[in-house]
DNA sequence: CTGCAGGGGTAAA
DNA sequence: TTTACCCCTGCA
């Protein structure tokens, strides 16, 4: 494959860390210079800032501008949503300021399925290490710059896997989930494609907490981080519970506040766009204590 | 140095 | 509603 680039001019809400350490993803790592590499489909890129431009270089399977176009969002008018949003009250607004660069990554929906069940109970790190090391086994192989990257595999690739290989790999007691997940796709159980084209949000999640591994929490992350693309749902972990109670419940055990209670909130403040909401948030108060 | 809690939850009891 | 679960890290 032969590399290709693309310049993004005047670019507005686009931010690299807030794109990449926003929790959303998991294989675009920072490099010395402050750019980021990472790998999705069959692409390697490397995605730099310069300005208000934006410089994207890599090998892609097809025309790099519509694969970067259709993966980082770019049709949709954050500027707009963060004028919704920014209105709504002044910790939201402040959030949006810290995030202001944050978009919406398109995934795949397989990737994307697998790595969240991948992070239950989990932390950052030791997610990114088992994604490359499974990439790595049984991804396919893509040499650029000098460098070899590595595909996510496919269900099909991991169609021989054993629950054994997956727990070598580090992926814990997660590694029946996956094995189980992969074959229930394998076996259309729950058919990718279907899925894609299913309209109705409830059913699609339905569907997905069908799968081995796939709580709430990881079927909402799954509906809002992948090309499923719901914006509406709003995926509720530790540290969203935590910034909700903080600051519109004011429980003094955050641990005691229900799911239902959060959802309810989220639900009459930011609507269709929760999920974006979220994400501000997260990354807002996360970053804070970090 | 050893011990132990806790981490972007889930499934089974 | 409560509890165990793999593995790694941070900290007492």
């Amino acid at each position: 494959m032969e590399e290709q680039t693309y310049i993004l001019k005047n670019i507005d809400s686009f931010e690299l860390e807030h794109i990449f350490d926003c929790g959303q993803c998991f294989r675009w790592n920072k490099q010395a210079d402050g750019s980021y590499t990472g790998v999705f489909k069959n692409n390697v890129l490397n995605v730099q800032k310069n300005g208000d431009n934006v410089i994207f270089k890599g090998v892609c399977n097809g025309n790099i501008q519509n694969i970067v176009i259709d993966y980082f969002d770019l049709k949709r008018d954050y500027k707009q949503i963060k004028n919704i949003l920014s209105k709504i009250d002044e910790s939201m607004n402040i959030s949006i300021k810290y995030g202001s660069g944050i978009r919406i990554l398109n995934q795949d929906l397989w990737e994307t399925i697998i790595s969240f069940i991948i992070s239950a109970n989990n932390n950052i790190p030791r997610i990114k290490g088992i994604i490359e090391r499974l990439s790595k086994n049984y991804g396919k192989k893509i040499e650029w710059n000098g460098e070899k990257y590595y595909t996510f595999p496919t269900p099909e690739e991991l169609k021989d896997v054993t629950v054994e290989q997956y727990r070598n790999l580090g992926l814990g007691f997660r590694d029946i989930r996956l094995y189980e997940t992969t074959h229930m796709v394998l076996d259309k159980k729950v058919d990718l494609e279907e899925l894609q084209k299913e309209p109705d949000t409830l059913k699609v999640r339905e569907k997905l907490l069908s799968l081995s591994g796939v709580g709430p929490k990881v079927a909402d992350c799954i509906l809002l981080f992948s090309t499923l693309k719901r914006f509406e749902v709003f995926p509720i972990d530790v540290w969203v519970r935590r910034v909700m109670n903080e600051l519109y419940i004011k429980n003094e055990d955050e641990t005691k506040v229900s799911k239902k209670q959060i959802e309810k909130i989220a639900q009459e403040k930011f609507g269709n766009i929760a999920g974006i909401a979220q994400q501000y948030l997260f990354y807002w108060k996360r970053e804070q204590k970090a």
